[in-house]
DNA sequence: ATTAACATCTTACAGTTGTAATATATAAAT
DNA sequence: ATTTATATATTACAACTGTAAGATGTTAAT
């Protein structure tokens, strides 16, 4: 039982480009970054070289480029952070957190339709 | 709209006690923190002045003692907390959400009945 | 009046994060 | 061979966080 790094929110951007490309040149992670974020390159490579000082991410070398991979799963990460997310905030169960959303009208009632459904369909 | 401070992890457990139990003094807060924490008096305090500097919390004199009282509401500051979360790992919807835990089993059947009441009580 | 308690105020310090700039090494171009 | 481009390595720096210790001022006790 690993314990996982803990991943800020800009490196997590960056996690999230790894995760879908991997394995993944460091050019490209600058150029696919760049579609959304306005980052200098040379932070992104900062992020790069933190992940992969976190245990997060591993690269191995084709000349003289780094080409990255992930090492934590997002699967496990999400995991962590969303239990972390409820313990903080609802008493760690997603019942509350949903409970709570219905009683603050946050859901519309195609929100509503929406869950039930999900919800229906699991219980074959 | 007035934006919300952002308010780190140990803070917002001060900011618990404050929402709990306002107006409340330093020491009481110590007191109810010590419960559960093993923070020295003098890191609570440090927590409720970066709060104050926040925005978060206020405070009044009762001869040298300071009564504490929440500025920030706690309703919008977990609805912020919640929208961000939501946002970074799911898409920005609880539906993504729900169906997630849904798919990776996180849910008993127990669990999905129980949020299949909720919902079904909102329906009119 | 002095002193002891104790509340608040000021300062500290290292680790994380956001955000890079500069330096160095190496491959490509001429 | 030299210059140029470019990838990686090293260094920077302030704000935020966790975690207090020490200084100062004021009330309460003697």
């Amino acid at each position: 039982m690993n314990k996982l790094p803990q991943i800020s929110e800009a490196e997590y951007e960056v996690m999230k480009i790894i995760w879908d490309h991997a394995p993944i040149s460091t050019n490209e992670i600058v150029a696919l970054l760049s579609k959304t974020k306005t980052w200098s390159p040379k932070t992104m490579q900062t992020m790069m070289i933190r992940l992969e000082k976190k245990g997060a991410v591993c690269h191995e070398k084709q000349g003289r480029l780094y080409i990255y991979s992930p090492i934590v799963h997002k699967e496990d990460y999400v995991d962590m952070e969303s239990r972390s997310f409820l313990n903080r905030f609802y008493n760690g169960t997603l019942k509350s957190m949903v409970s709570s959303f219905i009683e603050n009208d946050k859901l519309s009632d195609e929100d509503i339709h929406e869950l039930k459904e999900l919800l229906s369909r699991k219980t074959r």
